[in-house]
DNA sequence: CAGTGAGCGAGCTTCCGCTTGACTT
């Protein structure tokens, strides 16, 4: 009998898998890739042709032993890796790493998680293919020569431990430039002049309400036009009428799902991936990791049955979307349900409501258009080029919308409430004006990028995978390159001119709110410094088009059009003689500007980034004196601090008073305002003002975390809890850093929530131990 | 855990893309 050892890259697809082959296929995963680049050192040998160093890596040295274990008892192994670049490789990786000698090695590929799809694929096997591992192994080495040539630069020309890549960097650019642009933006005031007409109807009078066809930029302006408006004959000269129709979005990819769950869910991209993980390992949907828009056939087939059986068939519409996103690899199949008789699902609220968004979009996908009549009715004022005009819509046929709406991003109109009728009205009647106002509005900056929005315009722009969004976002988070706040809006007094029919034009003003965000990306000083030292020395890379340029070589590699290391070497021959000369002739950078001098010594005042962040600075660099320097507090930056705010940074550390014969110094560390009392530290709550704060409020502080702490080492001393005898031995309680747990024959349980690790009884105990034993023989078997 | 920032120099930091599991006190 033939021993088949097929290995995947996900262990949840192995499961599957396994259930639809027989027993002589055993299926194991790689978990992603085994093997990378070293991570300590560049690990490409450039002298010599670029030859890249592998290395297992550290996570994976147990399971490339279990995969090696497996492959020797086995005859034949199939390398089922994901059909991309990156699967390719994976491929190949194993193929190098595990000891294939004398077996049966067999490349095989399937983007659909079926029984016919894999047994298909069985029988069809290839052979791994060389150019495609090739231009995988370009997009590796570019990255870390990119990477790891320009991050040092940084750290010896702004900043220790800051990073620069293909992909963190642009992003961080897009993110700069927007808040530019947000910064520089004057808003223009505009009058819409809106007017409600009379339209007589058999039960009672309804109103139209319309706009005119023309802004204002005055107010004079406004004001003329909306006095002409005083005796004027309104005349209806047109009511067009004509069908129009909607469609339904695409099934959800990585992306787009990141997208909708942020807007109609409030998740971060984050939290979004994890409970999409969650899902996926449940079984509820299909992988979450995908660029591609397409559904299987035997998708399509249950979710045109569902549509069915829960509308008719009238609501059904088959369709096959593609893909228009740049460089996508479409390995597997768009986000969906596995199931779609699951109408929901048995899983925690969050879980429940992304698949709820899931299944709807799937669903919706497959549906009829919505069909709808637009109306549009123009009215005519006499003797005037201007007319008023506005729009309705009426629903016809629902369509997909009976499921699933596609929300918008906010820079883009709200679409149109589908259902807004007008009243029915002929061409050629006259209206009776009822009233008119002139308004003045603001135009508005463009929304700052939230994490979602940015991922739309990266995938756009080609750059970075479904499996990098959201790690994409933490890293320029963690190097604190930007962060995320919420904008306050500002209220603005907007002028409202009313036409009343005797006393002609009346003047009032409404208050309106403009420029509210929140969760929103905005650039830090090291952000912003950082990428403007990029952009000086490296624009190459900084350019929006570099990804998708070396992608089009990469694309030349995998057909064998071009070689990969001929590729890499035209790259980085130019590349790195501009690293050595930017090492070499740029100058420190520090975002340095000067604020003005001090009023006690005329020294010059600086804000500029400092080995560890932000700082204000009193005195020349280079003058014999020493400058002094304080931190800046958390929202104050470089370009906006005033001097008077960095003289105020110089009041820490300040002495309050005396304790217990001990100084009292209040200041600001690394983790936050403290107190310091001889040297003892204790943390001020957020209310407290270091600046403003009392010796007695210090002394309260002091008071406070000396009770707690009593009280602390009071309940240390009712632990371990002897709970009772069990078989081997004592079982005790304890309190540790994640929490109260049982200790029992040398292992410890964690305790659930409802139990009090004081009261608990004997037997309670006894199942706790149990039910951990179970669990954990379990997921070994597993 | 609660400083620092110049300069000296040790030793550290860093990329993108593929995948999940951790198990403590």
């Amino acid at each position: 009998m033939t021993k088949n050892l097929v290995i995947v890259e996900s262990p949840a697809k192995a499961k599957t898998i396994e259930k639809f082959l027989g027993k002589d296929y055993s299926v194991m995963s790689s978990y992603g890739h085994i093997r990378d680049l070293a991570k300590k050192e560049m690990s490409i040998n450039v002298d010599n042709n670029y030859e890249p160093e592998y290395q297992i890596s550290d996570d994976k040295r147990k399971l490339v032993a279990d995969l090696q274990k497996a492959v020797k008892g086995s005859d034949v192994v199939w390398l089922a890796s994901d059909e991309d670049r990156e699967g390719e490789a994976i491929a190949w990786h194993l193929q190098e790493t595990l000891n294939l000698k004398g077996k049966e090695v067999h490349r095989i590929v399937f983007n659909e998680i079926t029984k016919t799809a894999i047994l298909h694929a069985i029988e069809n096997p290839r052979d791994v293919d060389m150019h495609l591992v090739d231009a995988q192994q370009a997009r590796r080495v570019l990255d870390r020569l990119v990477g790891y040539e320009i991050s040092p630069i940084l750290w010896s020309k702004i900043k220790p431990a800051l990073s620069a890549g293909r992909v963190q960097s642009v992003a961080v650019r897009l993110i700069v430039e927007r808040e530019e642009e947000v910064q520089n933006f004057e808003r223009q005031s505009y009058f819409r002049l809106t007017a409600s007409f009379a339209v007589p109807s058999e039960n009672a009078e309804k109103s139209l309400v319309t706009e005119l066809s023309r802004r204002f930029d005055t107010k004079d302006e406004a004001e003329q036009f909306l006095r002409k408006l005083t005796g004027k004959k309104f005349t209806v000269n047109k009511v067009d009428t004509k069908p129009v129709h909607r469609t339904p979005a695409p099934p959800f990819t990585t992306s787009t799902l990141q997208q909708d769950a942020g807007r109609k869910l409030g998740f971060s991209v984050a939290r979004t991936m994890q409970i999409a993980q969650q899902l996926y390992e449940s079984g509820y949907i299909t992988y979450m990791r995908t660029d591609s828009v397409n559904l299987s056939d035997y998708a399509l087939g249950m979710t045109a049955d569902t549509v069915k059986s829960l509308y008719g068939e009238r609501f059904l519409k088959q369709r096959r979307y593609t893909t228009k996103t740049k460089g996508a690899q479409e390995a597997h199949e768009a986000i969906r349900p596995t199931n779609m008789a699951n109408t929901t699902i048995n899983a925690d609220t969050s879980q429940k409501r992304l698949y709820d968004l899931i299944w709807k979009r799937t669903l919706a996908s497959q549906m009829s258009d919505a069909e709808l009549e637009k109306t549009t009715i123009e009215i005519a004022i006499e003797g005037e080029q201007e007319h008023f005009a506005c729009t309705g819509e009426q629903m016809l046929f629902e369509g997909f919308l009976k499921v699933y709406m596609e929300s918008v991003d906010d820079e883009e109109p709200s679409p149109e409430s589908p259902e807004n009728i007008l009243p029915a009205i002929d061409e050629g009647a006259t209206l009776t004006l009822q009233t008119a106002e002139a308004a003045q509005h603001y135009t508005q900056h463009q929304p700052r990028y939230s994490e979602a929005s940015l991922v739309k315009k990266l995938e756009d722009l080609g750059i970075g995978r479904p499996s990098t969004y959201a790690p994409t976002i933490s890293t320029i988070l963690k190097r604190e390159y930007v962060i995320k706040e919420d904008h306050e809006p500002e209220t603005v007094e907007c002028i409202v001119l009313t036409l009343d029919k005797s006393l002609g034009v009346k003047v009032s003003t409404r208050n309106e709110k403009y420029g509210a965000e929140k969760g929103k990306l905005v650039p830090t000083d090291i952000g912003t410094v950082v990428n403007k030292f990029l952009l000086e020395h490296f624009d190459e890379i900084l350019d929006y088009n570099f990804t998708a340029t070396v992608e089009k070589d990469f694309d030349e590699i995998a057909t064998g059009k071009k070689e990969w290391r001929k590729v890499i070497d035209g790259f980085y021959q130019p590349f790195h003689r501009n690293i050595l000369s930017t090492q070499q002739n740029s100058r420190r950078t520090s975002g340095q500007r000067l604020l003005g001098t001090d009023p006690k010594s005329g020294k010059n005042v600086y804000a500029k980034i400092g080995r560890y962040g932000t700082l204000v600075q009193v005195g020349d660099t280079n003058s014999d004196e020493k400058p002094r320097f304080a931190s800046m507090k958390k929202g104050q930056s470089i370009d906006s601090i005033t001097l008077e705010e960095a003289m105020n940074l110089f009041e820490l550390p300040r002495t309050v008073g005396k304790f217990e014969d001990k100084d009292v110094v209040v200041s600001v560390g690394r983790f936050g305002p403290y107190v310091r009392h001889g040297d003892k530290f204790y943390s001020l709550s957020k209310a407290d003002d270091p600046y403003e704060i009392t010796l007695d409020r210090c002394i309260a502080i002091i008071k406070v975390k000396r009770v707690s702490e009593a009280e602390k080492a009071k309940l240390k001393d009712l632990y371990p809890h002897t709970i009772g005898e069990y078989d081997a031995g004592t079982i005790t309680s304890n309190i540790g850093r994640y929490g109260p747990y049982i200790t029992y024959n040398g292992e410890n349980f964690r305790l659930p929530k409802n139990f009090d690790p004081l009261k608990i009884t004997l037997d309670q105990a006894i199942d706790v131990v149990k039910s951990s034993l179970e669990k954990k023989s379990k997921s070994k078997k597993k």
